[in-house]
DNA sequence: GCAAAAGTGTTCTTCGTACACCCATGT
DNA sequence: ACATGGGTGTACGAAGAACACTTTTGC
């Protein structure tokens, strides 16, 4: 792995957060990185120079997720004075860590990686049934995190999710993209836990039944009998407009 | 002028979209470069190593206003591939411009500012009144341009002006922002006729006031004598909170 | 007094919330 | 039968749109 032979933007890089939805409880992907002491990171890449920032954020979460045609949007920019992981972490502990040996990387590499970097920043939903997540060549570990319980970070790392989470929110209130975070067909019940999950705060069932229902987007099909003792509750499907 | 030597972060650059207000018309501060063969385009620069985005930001927009404390916000980034000077005005034209030979920039320059370029875009809004625009060295004109009437412009600035206005409006929407674009006192109707120029559509007039005064984020003062044959309107500034 | 534009008040509709009720399902 | 959770309908209140009216100013 040598990145500074590998035509790629120099200082300029991408890291997403990935949010997931099990056990109503929002999640994020995240990864612990080899050369990080131990903190988490949301996952990342580089942009190279023939290709667009919109593919560049395709491809990684393709890397990491094995998904394609994932719902992604582009929130936000860090780009503070200073921030390089040679800032935080210290430079020696960097260089003398076994396991960046073991990637594999010479000086200019060291240099590449530890130099000041501005990030953008995509949000992404996925259903978390469908992701497999693999670990690149800078991953020690890859593993969904509790939203509430996140680990130490690197860099300005902590500060993604939130941020992430704030623009979801609103862009949530103007289009209807909850449904990226579920299977295909889910139940009412179900739509609104997520929403709960993603504002922090309770609804009342029946008017959050009726404010979805009269946005129109949702097509209601055959009932699902889980075996308990109430009444079935319908499935829903997201209408596919011109599909 | 010698990029290559200045310290800056390659292939990234900083664009905004600043806004002013005169005459009931929203209006955008364009340049046109002295090498982009006659096209204008939204004000920018570079970022040095030791200084973050915002504050280059912030950099960028006193040098071409003479202001500061300009309320800023950043909203997209353009970073197709083959987003270059070179691709689109073919590298010819520009290296052999007499008005670059002016500039002095040598072959490592041309360079530098022909390759592939990230941009990190902000959008801006300043009393235009306060504005006295100054053209920077690679300007060979600086003006207020109506934002229905936008010449043609280098790379994808064209779409970077109704992007920001589609931002402001949202952003509108949550925070009382507009004030920023009026001298520091204004009447109802001035207030009025501003949303109505952003939002491109009329508003009721007395709902308006009735809107905008529940907000409580306006102190009334004096009532303004205009010499007209009709009641004298008041006028308002914004409280400054925590002053 | 009158025209022009500012300020204010009133009704009507619409939307979201709260409450209530009925229905299907498995034990 | 009944407990459990799903679906739906109605009533209330707040917020916004539409309409009407009064007030001030210079001629």
């Amino acid at each position: 792995m040598e990145f500074a032979n590998q035509n790629l933007i120099p200082q300029l890089s991408i890291d997403c957060v990935i949010f997931g939805y099990q056990e109503c409880k929002l999640k994020v992907l995240g990864t612990k990185l080899i050369f990080s002491d131990g903190l988490w990171a949301m996952p990342g890449g580089f942009i190279h120079q023939d290709e667009g920032i919109d593919t560049a954020a395709k491809r990684i979460l393709e890397e990491r997720t094995g998904l394609t045609n994932i719902y992604l949007q582009q929130f936000k920019v860090f780009g503070e004075a200073g921030r390089s992981q040679a800032n935080y972490l210290g430079s020696n502990s960097m260089l003398e860590s076994a396991a960046i040996r073991k990637m594999g990387l010479n000086e200019a590499d060291l240099a590449w990686i530890s130099s000041r970097f501005v990030s953008i920043c995509y949000y992404a939903l996925v259903d978390i049934n469908k992701v497999k997540p693999r670990t690149s060549y800078m991953d020690a570990a890859i593993n969904w995190l509790d939203i509430n319980q996140l680990p130490k970070m690197i860099l300005d790392h902590a500060e993604m999710v939130p941020a992430a989470l704030e623009a979801l929110r609103q862009n949530l209130d103007q289009k209807l993209i909850a449904y990226e975070l579920l299977p295909e067909t889910f139940t009412m019940r179900e739509l609104q836990e997520l929403y709960e999950a993603i504002f922090e705060k309770d609804f009342p069932r029946n008017n959050f039944q009726k404010k979805i229902l009269d946005l129109n987007v949702l097509e209601r099909l055959e009932k699902k009998f889980t075996g308990a003792a109430n009444k079935a509750p319908y499935l829903y499907r997201f209408k596919r407009l011109l599909s």
